[in-house]
DNA sequence: GCCGTTTTCGGCCCGACTGTTTTCAGTCG
């Protein structure tokens, strides 16, 4: 069984975590976290490289002592001296970090003191007025740490972009009409175009920040004020989404969009090179000595370190620096580049939209062409459509396409793939259409080789197209299922199949790293929505945003061209 | 523990806000 690279990380994030309540070296600590990052980061998987041969410690944070822990990882499964750590330290205190306001000195002074292992044992203290006993621990501070307590929940509250950016919208106009404001920028995971945003961080330029944190305070929305300076603020909406407001000079515009976008890496990565030139980089400029020379737009700012401009999806200290200096950024795909949707429902199984209806919305985006298609047999929650549905659906678009003179409906269906790895629908049918587009539905939890193979065998159908969805992960609700990917991808490669990234706010499957891995390997990439409604096509933005940070470009994408070219992309080798 | 146009040691990003230990440590982004 191969040891994914998140298993990886985690064993050095957990280090990481106890090594910090320890109050061990701080640069250790960092060089574990640092490790991990760069593990979780990566296209390939550790165990692969391992099998190539490859020396791990030519890896970005990875010197001789990580890289053998790697391979003891990817061995065994195991790491001794995780072991040794949590005998000395209790691995429960790890979750009292996630308590906010609870950072590895207050953890360690409890543990110490109180022997407080749990978040039980915190509350219990708290309730008994021991912790008052604690020095550091005073009444404010306590009281606040019953209130997280309380509030606290094991699950990660991460808001998907799309709804992110409905809850930031009516706050952003509000702000914009703060007197003295000039501009309001979204910054942080949001700009950056994360699938999911923790919080919401707001830039805002004013020349009098005082007065536009008094009028940020009196938005009706605020539930809670975490804390309210005179540059900066936290508060808590209604909706439970944490808003961290920075108020800034015009003057350094540049340099706050940078510090406010992030991500942290990407800053830290900046700063040292900064240091390196012989500047200083903080939120509010590039500094030589003392003397302010450049942060007004983030373009000067980059330029003054040699860099080219990096757009915010790439900013995650994962080889853009590099790629900024020596000119190989990747001229990113945007919305306009598309030129169709390769994924569409109708009603005639569990869309809600006739297929002409579909085909009036796409034609308001400007698209060349769409594609139809529903569900097959087999997903019959769906009522999926069987050969003579299928065939009649045929006929339908066939005369639709007769009548249209602009956008051409192409002829498609989403078959399940079957636990054998047959399609479900006879390859008699198939042959009719222009194409397939074809995905797993069900038994999702077979082992990482059976589910491998039952996707490589469908593969050798010659009428597979399209794989979709290729994880079946849905965010927040479901895990990806076990496969191969590096497999799959090559056999994807070899006979001119076309991985799908769906856009869909829920799965956004492929992810970054997929979506990357993809590129590097010539594996064609097509972005679409599975519209089951007319507004559903928005979605294509969701989709960019993935592609945007798994850097791909026009070229990769198959819906970026004409249907003629296309066409010939939609043949198999 | 990593890293090197300051290479095998001595560095390691930078600043705001809070509460409390009245001069700053702890936490966070």
């Amino acid at each position: 069984m191969a040891v994914h690279n998140t298993e990886i990380a985690s064993f050095f994030e957990r280090i990481a975590d106890l090594l910090e309540i320890e109050d061990e070296n701080p640069f250790r600590i960092r060089a574990y976290r640092n490790a991990a990052r760069t593990i979780r980061g990566s296209t390939v998987s550790m165990s692969y490289l391992l099998k190539q041969g490859k020396d791990l410690s030519t890896l970005p944070n990875i010197g001789k002592d990580l890289a053998e822990k790697i391979q003891l990882i990817v061995e065994t499964g195991d790491l001794p001296l995780l072991g040794e750590i949590e005998a000395r330290t209790p691995p429960t205190l790890s979750d009292l970090l996630k308590v906010q306001g609870l950072g590895p000195k207050r953890v360690r002074l409890l543990y110490k003191e109180l022997d407080i292992n749990t978040l039980e044992d915190l509350r219990r203290a708290i309730q008994s007025g021991k912790i008052y006993t604690v020095k550091g621990f005073g009444e404010k501070t306590v009281k606040a740490l019953m209130e997280r307590i309380n509030s606290y929940s094991t699950e990660e509250k991460r808001t998907k972009w799309l709804l992110a950016r409905d809850i930031a919208r009516p706050l952003l106009e509000y702000i914009k009409q703060c007197e003295g404001v000039r501009k309001v920028m979204l910054a942080g995971s949001f700009r950056r175009c994360k699938e999911t945003v923790g919080d919401l961080d707001i830039l805002v330029t004013a020349k009098e920040s005082k007065k536009v944190m008094e009028c940020i305070s009196h938005y009706d929305e605020i539930s809670n004020v975490v804390s309210m300076g005179s540059t900066r603020s936290t508060v808590i909406l209604d909706c439970g989404m944490q808003v961290d407001v920075r108020v800034i000079a015009p003057e350094s515009y540049g340099a706050a969009l940078v510090y406010f976008t992030g991500s942290k890496p990407h800053n830290i990565e900046l700063r040292k090179l900064a240091q390196k030139l012989g500047y200083k980089i903080n939120e509010y400029g590039v500094f030589k000595q003392d003397k302010h020379i450049g942060g007004k737009t983030e373009e000067e700012l980059y330029k003054k370190l040699g860099l080219n401009y990096i757009e915010p999806e790439l900013r995650e200290n994962t080889g853009e620096l590099a790629a900024a200096r020596n000119g190989s950024l990747p001229q990113l795909i945007s919305l306009k580049d598309i030129r169709g949707d390769l994924h569409c429902h109708t009603n005639a199984t569990d869309g809600h939209c006739t297929l002409s209806e579909m085909a009036s919305s796409a034609r308001e985006k400007g698209y060349e062409y769409i594609s139809i298609n529903d569900h097959s047999k087999r997903l019959t929650v769906t009522h999926g459509l069987d050969e003579a549905q299928l065939l009649e659906q045929i006929r339908q678009i066939d005369k639709f396409n007769a009548k249209s003179d602009d956008i051409v409906i192409l002829k498609s269906i989403e078959v399940d793939i079957l636990e054998d790895g047959s399609l479900d629908l006879s390859d008699s049918v198939l042959k009719e259409l222009d194409f397939t587009v074809c995905a797993v539905h069900y038994k999702f939890n077979l082992s990482q080789q059976k589910q491998t193979e039952r996707i490589l065998r469908a593969m050798d159908n010659p009428y597979f197209t399209i794989l979709a969805h290729p994880t079946g992960r849905l965010i927040n609700q479901r895990e990806a299922y076990e496969i191969d990917m590096q497999k799959l991808m090559m056999a994807a490669k070899q006979r001119g199949i076309i991985l799908e990234l769906n856009a869909q706010p829920d799965r956004l499957d492929l992810n970054e790293i997929h979506c990357k891995t993809a590129k590097e390997l010539g594996v064609k990439l097509v972005i679409s929505t599975d519209a089951h409604s007319q507004n559903d096509f928005d979605y294509m933005l969701c989709g960019i945003n993935q592609a945007r940070r798994g850097w791909l470009e026009a070229e990769n994408v198959v819906n970026t061209r004409s249907l003629k070219e296309l066409r010939k992309l939609l043949k198999r080798k």
